[in-house]
DNA sequence: CTTGAATTTAACTGATAGGTTATTTAACTA
DNA sequence: TAGTTAAATAACCTATCAGTTAAATTCAAG
């Protein structure tokens, strides 16, 4: 599985988006970050160890506390995918492309 | 299940992301698309109906053939969340937000 | 109206995801 | 050394996913 496979996978799920969210506005522990959650301890520290191996965040240890925040590195790879094809569907030159799709000049093979 | 929950976990998977490559080059059919993969027609018919369940193409019906095009409708809304919190991991203010949390002024409660 | 081609749907399988509760680990504190 | 707190791991359950092969659908063409 490749790094993009994991960072979008992390993104499909709405709660870890929103601790995405939380972490936006700046660090926090785990405790923290599962305070207005209404699902159980080990589903968040689950959701972390996701968003960890996406890359998408880091943790430092601080005594008994782990320490989350965004990890800019993995959020811009997530990112470059599909700014590659920002090109392709914004612009005249998008709608240029799909309308010598829609209709070709000449209705030869295809 | 939200938009942006479909448009992800369409993007997760690393054929349909391939598909998508091939549709930026141009639209295409179900046989066109299948072609190069090494998996069984249903397996890309199914991909096909979880990227357009995700908005990400669309498809018109041309006898019995149906056509692919990418859409960038869905493919917009799936890049505005991650632009979204853009500001927050690239670029000067980034660091100094994340310099801040690190060492706060007052070594107060926490 | 039968045949053939493009595609989807059905039925099944094995793997993975997200949740639970119970247990364990690790670090702080009296 | 206990006892307490923060968090992870284990074991389990159910649902969903990605793939398969076989059957059904839909349309074009004789």
């Amino acid at each position: 599985m490749n790094s993009l496979d994991t960072a979008y996978a992390a993104l499909a799920d709405p709660t870890r988006r929103a601790i995405l969210s939380r972490l936006a506005l700046g660090q926090a522990t785990v405790g923290e970050i599962a305070e207005p959650f209404p699902i159980s301890g080990p589903a968040i520290s689950r959701h972390l160890k996701v968003l960890e191996e996406a890359r998408l965040v880091t943790r430092t240890r601080r005594g008994q506390s782990h320490v989350l925040r965004l990890n800019p590195e993995g959020l811009r790879s997530a990112q470059e995918w599909l700014d590659h094809y920002r090109a392709f569907w914004t612009g005249a030159l998008d709608r240029l492309a799909d309308h010598l799709e829609r209709n070709p000049h000449k209705p030869g093979k295809e």
